[in-house]
DNA sequence: CAACTATATTAAAATATCATTATTTACTAA
DNA sequence: TTAGTAAATAATGATATTTTAATATAGTTG
């Protein structure tokens, strides 16, 4: 016999839930950033180089990589380096849907 | 003659978007974090009392207390005073929206 | 009123995040 | 090889967030 009256979800789903808000959690965290959230509509579209996303956002260059990491680490973003270069891109398309959503939500005119 | 040869957006776009990005990092930075999003999820359909939310989420009444009320701070949640007990609810619309996709993009079995 | 329940507030310590500066690594080109 | 460009890393200080514990406020009930 179960302590309360209505268990709505079993320990399997408890567990995936804990997963799925930590996962969450993570990717929003990353993405709720001033700086971060400019990067991301930068490269919402198109894979862009370092130097182009410092010229974009405006911040020094070291920033910039600090957050950049910060995103990759949270598989946000992937990158791929073709010789003096580095380009990221937005690595997830469920990210991408999550962005557009957001642009939907918070973008003036709508 | 403007220096970057391609201008995708005039001043006034600029501003806005600079709002815009700003409001929605505010609004994505309350609410990634692993308690308030459990505690958006207990009231994404229904007004909860403070009780219940310490009920289903599990940490102390304080804590929820102050994760409550930076989420109130911030316009995510309202709540409603009955008698002895405080009801939140998310407060507006677009919210839920927001986490109604979040849970698509997130939750697991799609 | 006194005891109780529900919620909020405060203070303090622990931890995390962010920007800045300096340095380093990797690559290119002369 | 040397100089130059692109990007990453490391160290530091400043600030912000989070949790815990203790206490306070507001409402209820006997």
């Amino acid at each position: 016999m179960n302590k309360s009256h209505k268990p709505a979800f079993n320990n399997a789903d408890l567990v995936a839930r804990q997963r799925d808000i930590e996962q969450a959690s993570r990717s929003l965290k990353a993405i709720s950033h001033p700086l971060r959230l400019k990067i991301l509509c930068v490269l919402s579209h198109y894979e862009v180089s370092v130097q182009d996303i410092v010229d974009s956002v405006g911040t020094s260059q070291s920033n910039i990589s600090q957050h950049l990491s910060i995103l990759r680490d949270k598989g946000v973003l992937g990158s791929r380096k073709d010789g003096n270069k580095v380009f990221y891109r937005v690595a997830d398309p469920r990210t991408i849907k999550l962005l557009e959503m957001i642009q939907e939500v918070f973008c003036s005119p709508h």
